[in-house]
DNA sequence: CGGGAGATGGGCT
DNA sequence: GCCCATCTCCCGA
């Protein structure tokens, strides 16, 4: 690969650090359909202590068991019937945190996107949430527990984020510890989920 | 436009 | 049977 992928260290860090770090850099899916990638501009932290909203929250299940381990993996899983979620692993294996990425600007393969999204789709509206991104760019339950560092998945280094562009705020679309401050995304970008 | 209801299925009590 | 880290459509303004 000629790109500088975004390796094992890190990732171990701690989670609100990744959530932030995260931002504006390229998440790239290599499917059989084709290639499709995307910055990364909203990210929200999930926590293993005081986070109840958290998956890992009451200890580890079959369903959220990805999230306990190494960082730098993906952790997907399936919500409301019709929707998948891509979450980065952080911390260190064991602990159970994970980054919940909310929004992408997308880069490569718009075209492929908006035929899996609907083509009557604005290119706003193509990646400006969690279920759509991963619709978009066709990441579903198979790519579950993958490591981020290589085809088909992975992340790469993209745009560096000041950290005066960064706007801090509380979760979104959760119904539990709504008063935390673990929302992270990039200033007045145009495709986040709000 | 903005708000709200409904769809949908896996996980857990 | 109820909850859920969502999305879309449809309605009223």
């Amino acid at each position: 690969m000629d790109f500088n992928t975004l390796d094992h260290l890190f990732y171990q860090k701690n989670t609100v650090s990744l959530a932030k770090v995260l931002l504006g850099s390229l998440l790239v899916n290599e499917s059989d359909e084709g290639i499709t990638s995307g910055f990364i501009v909203e990210t929200e932290a999930y926590l293993s202590k005081n986070d109840p909203a958290c998956h890992a929250s009451k200890g580890k299940t079959k369903r959220n068991a990805v999230m306990f381990g190494p960082p730098g993996r993906a952790y997907v899983y399936f919500i409301y019937g019709n929707y998948y979620c891509f979450n980065v692993v952080s911390a260190v294996e064991g602990i159970g945190e994970a980054v919940l990425v909310r929004a992408l600007e997308p880069i490569t393969g718009v075209e492929l996107m908006k035929k899996r999204r609907g083509d009557h789709h604005k290119i706003t509206n193509l990646t400006s949430g969690p279920g759509k991104l991963c619709s978009a760019m066709g990441i579903d339950r198979k790519y579950n527990n993958v490591v981020l560092n290589k085809p088909p998945l992975y992340l790469i280094e993209g745009r560096t984020v000041k950290r005066s562009r960064i706007e801090i705020s509380n979760r979104i679309g959760i119904t539990q510890a709504t008063d935390k401050p673990l929302r992270f995304s990039i200033k007045d970008n145009p495709f986040l989920s709000r």
